[in-house]
DNA sequence: CGTGTTCTTGACCAGTTGGTCAAAACAGGA
DNA sequence: TCCTGTTTTGACCAACTGGTCAAGAACACG
């Protein structure tokens, strides 16, 4: 019997549809319930498939929330990684901020993902933090402490500066509820964070 | 039959000892697993008692974390509470934030606590956070209005200030894992946040 | 149209879950 | 000591959970 090798399977139409409807219903559930609060129902409801057609294109519930961690880990960094290190300082520290709020903003789901996985102690993660997260930040950690050392911003622990930056992008979007309760009706959060966090950023890394 | 009205249980020594080892046990699990995560099988583990005894002393998995939620409430607003308009401005917001980060050490489980429920969209607090939260959010940004309207701080809208004091702080607790992955070990990330955040805020308030 | 492959599902299973209950063990005052 | 109220537990239950499986439905393609 000859048959192509699946090296990629090659997914047909049918099978880039559906995984893509799951993926999209597993992080819609994920994201609010974490991994053991979510169950195999919700999701399958969600994506509008029956449980075992669920399981016919994952083979199990945490090979989904794998998948979908994995795929995020990439683009969750990939503003981090444009970090320009020939770039005007100021510059592209500011463009990094702007970049993870608009991340906030459209990706809210992804955020929560990674902050249900985190607060959870990142059972499915510790390994990519502490080493593809890890090496990205010494990388452009060194960065940064040239670029005060060169009297272009001011001077600010790397570690901690990227800490307040994820700090202060994610929390809109992991503490929409309570932003938007605190507020109350008529705000735009995002809109007057963006320009909240550009005065802040901007005052702060301004060398004194 | 006469009896002693229970207004108020009276507690005998042996309540207060197992509800408190209930209520910390379940702290403990709801903390890292969220409420649908946790299991009463978990906490009552954690408590060093049979599950059948839990439900003696609470009357249901949701009464539990009700509970561990509305004493946490009380609590966690102590500290903004305690902001004294009538005290130094940029003072009493330093002692404001110092306080929330030792917050953070002390009490790590009961933040992740409240970040959980808050993530999960807050099915269990939502009256708190609109109701006892947004009205004392809005008395002390009235206070820190007053404050920018004298020159006594920098022009920063009171609300998002609050916003990135909890977010700056709270990360600390929430992200743990995340923080000593990125940093590695022979770091004491609180103690490090402690002397960044005192910095960050020190510059951010100053007047111009 | 026929046929092999891909896709879908109802029925099912064993383990877990929140919660009940009656009976037993225990405490402490008279 | 006995007695009454408190505390503890083993056995149990119905609902839910992740996952299996065999058989049928839909599809692609010569």
């Amino acid at each position: 019997m000859l048959m192509t090798v699946k090296v990629q399977p090659p997914k047909t139409r049918i099978q880039r549809k559906n995984t893509q409807a799951i993926l999209d219903a597993a992080l819609e559930v994920f994201s609010r319930q974490g991994f053991r609060g979510a169950t195999l129902d919700q999701i399958a409801a969600e994506a509008g498939l029956s449980k075992p057609n669920l399981l016919y294109y994952f083979p199990s519930k945490e090979a989904i929330h794998v998948s979908l961690l994995t795929e995020l880990m990439t683009t969750w960094l990939d503003p981090l990684r444009d970090l320009d290190p020939e770039g005007e300082p100021v510059e592209e520290l500011m463009t990094y901020v702007r970049r993870k709020l608009e991340m906030s903003r459209d990706f809210p789901r992804e955020s929560r993902l990674f902050a249900n996985e985190i607060i959870q102690g990142a059972p499915r993660m510790i390994g990519a933090l502490e080493g593809e997260l890890r090496e990205l930040v010494e990388e452009k950690s060194a960065v940064i402490r040239d670029w005060i050392a060169a009297g272009k911003i001011a001077d600010l622990d790397p570690h901690h500066l990227l800490f307040s930056i994820w700090a202060l992008t994610q929390h809109y979007a992991d503490f929409d509820v309570q932003v938007r309760a605190v507020l109350g009706p008529g705000h735009d959060p995002l809109a007057e964070a963006g320009s909240f966090l550009d005065g802040l950023f901007t005052r702060l890394l301004r060398p004194e």
